[in-house]
Parts: structure tokens; C-alpha cells; sequence
DNA sequence: ATGGCGCGTCAAACGCGA
């Protein structure tokens, strides 16, 4: 099986991550390392967030970031400091609320803004681009799947048709046959094994048999959950609640993913959350979730 | 635990998130 052996080729490069064989991840940049790093956070508004975001890609220096939740009109969006760090930016932002962008450190071609299949659809939600790299291009969405709660209003119904749309783009995508990363706050929890406290999420819309479903289904036309491909265990989670000291007593769940293509997943060297900015000072409540793909084969 | 916390909003309580 392909995700066995992603599985298997993870593990070898942990473990040569462990024994110092592997280049270091502050040595990787641009694609000159053939290694391409995409990420996906909802930062939760960017301009609550922006002096974060910048030291974070300082550090972390991806190739491209999805980010979710900028509550930003694209006008507001704080680009001017991201371009310094040289990054292109791409947005596509409401008043208030929602808002999806795409950073990525060289130049973004084909992009497309909202989910296709509704035009009343107003809220801004997904955004796609297309990066060139020497072997070959590599399509990039960043996603925000609704919450829907609660059950049983429109907003349930609204993430349950929001699901089919996207379930129904992604076979339009994978028909191009080429490396996609489909990364985003999909607002599902796809196992028990993705939240800490399973039984609390009981009659809520992340963790409610749609939604499920639906990510089934998404696996089921042959994209390979990233993180769960490098991390078969339990207890790997991106969002911890502001209350009740979820993130000091580790009470998380798993709803930041990135899903992969089979010409993207042929690629995967490794995928981790990066839990460092959920620990600091005014965070965001979700965290970076990343995955590097071999762009050098 | 019915909330707790935090962001954004024609600016003070409120909508929304998960």
C-alpha cells in the first residue's frame, strides 16, 4: 500500500532525523534544497497576529503557508511586512470574519478565489494558486471548511453542502494528475484518535458522522492524509481551546490538515505540527501543521 | 459545567469560533 509505505518512509526519516544523517530544517530554503515545506494556520486574525507570523516564518522559513481566519478585507491584509521577509502574497478576505490567503516565497500563477459550485456563496473560504518549481508545478488551496455548529440550523446544513462542493472540486483537481496540497482548518476531527477527549466532542459539528463521512470520502478519491501518513498514533492535535487550560493539559484535537494528491504523496519526505506558537504570548488557538515534499526526484 | 477566552465590530455589548 502507498500509505504503508510513506508510513515506513517516515519513520526512516525520523529516525535519520534522531542520528544527525539529515540535513537540519533551518538549512532548507528556496527549492535549491529540493525540499519544499507547506504549511497551513489558522492565525486567527492576521493583524492581532502579524508581528507572530513574521518571526514564525523567520524561523520556520516555509516555502508557502495557507493561512486561515485572517479576518481581514484583502485591502487591510498587513502584506508589506511579509514581502519584506520575501514572501508573494495572495488573499482572499471579508469583512470581519473568515478571510484565506497563500504566502509563498516565489511567485504565485492561476489563482483562484472561492470554492466553485455556489454562487451565493459569499463567504471568503478557499483560495488556490499554483507554484513552478523545476520539476513541474505544484497547485497549492488554502481551505476553511465551516464549523457548523450547532447541529440541526442552517449552518450544519451549510457545511454539509460546503463538504460536497469541496469533495466534488477535488475530483476536478485530481483529474489534472499533478502534485496538490489541499491544506486547511477542515473543522473535522477524523478519528477518536485525533482528539484528547473524544466524548466531549460527541453532538458537536467537528466530530458529527457528516463530517466524517464526508472525510472518508475525501480519502476515498486517493488523497493521503499527511500527518496521519507520517504519524499513524494518537494524540497529535493543532487546536486547543483559549478556555479551560485545554492547551496546559494538552486537551486538543486534530482539524488542521493537509491532504495530498498521489503525485504530491510520491513526494512526502515528512509532515509534524509545529507546537512552538500555541506557547507563546497572545497565540492563536490552532498551531502550524507542515509537510515536506521532494521537489528534486 | 449552562462557561471559561479572544478577535473584530460605525465602539458597547455582541456575533462568532470550536
Amino acid at each position: 500500500m502507498i500509505a504503508d509505505w510513506h508510513a515506513f518512509h517516515c519513520v526512516l526519516e525520523q529516525d535519520a532525523c534522531r542520528t544527525g544523517t539529515f540535513a537540519p530544517r533551518g538549512a532548507i530554503q528556496g527549492y535549491t534544497g529540493q525540499l519544499m515545506r507547506i504549511a497551513t494556520w489558522n492565525i486567527n486574525g492576521v493583524k492581532a497576529r502579524i508581528s507572530q507570523l513574521e518571526g514564525w516564518l523567520a524561523s520556520a522559513r516555509p516555502n508557502i503557508v495557507c493561512l486561515q481566519e485572517i479576518k481581514s478585507v484583502d485591502e487591510g491584509f498587513p502584506a508589506a511586512p511579509l514581502e519584506a521577509l520575501g514572501y508573494n502574497v495572495a488573499t482572499h478576505g471579508q469583512k470581519g470574519f473568515n478571510g484565506v490567503a497563500i504566502l509563498s516565497r516565489t511567485p504565485l500563477e492561476d489563482i483562484r478565489r472561492g470554492l466553485p459550485g455556489d454562487p451565493e456563496d459569499l463567504q471568503s473560504r478557499y483560495i488556490e494558486a499554483v507554484v513552478s518549481t523545476p520539476r513541474g508545478a505544484v497547485r497549492v488551496a488554502s481551505i476553511y471548511l465551516p464549523n457548523g455548529n450547532p447541529l440541526g440550523t442552517d449552518k450544519f446544513a451549510y457545511k454539509c453542502r460546503w463538504m460536497e462542493r469541496l469533495e466534488a472540486h477535488m475530483r476536478d483537481l485530481l483529474a489534472l494528475e499533478e502534485p496538490l496540497v489541499l491544506a486547511g482548518d477542515y473543522n473535522i476531527i477524523p478519528e477518536p484518535a485525533d482528539a484528547k477527549e473524544p466524548a466531549a466532542w460527541t453532538g458537536d459539528a467537528l466530530f458529527q458522522l457528516e463530517s466524517r463521512a464526508a472525510w472518508r470520502r475525501f480519502l476515498s478519491l486517493g488523497l493521503t492524509d499527511a500527518i496521519r501518513a507520517c504519524h499513524p498514533g494518537p494524540g497529535v492535535y493543532s487546536f486547543w481551546d483559549y478556555q479551560a487550560g485545554a492547551w496546559q493539559k494538552n486537551n486538543g484535537i486534530r482539524i488542521d490538515h493537509l491532504l495530498l494528491s498521489p503525485q504530491a504523496a510520491d513526494r512526502l519526505v515528512t509532515a509534524d505540527v509545529d507546537k512552538s506558537p500555541r506557547g507563546t504570548e497572545k497565540p492563536s488557538d490552532h498551531t502550524p501543521v507542515w509537510v515536506e515534499l521532494d521537489m528534486g526526484a
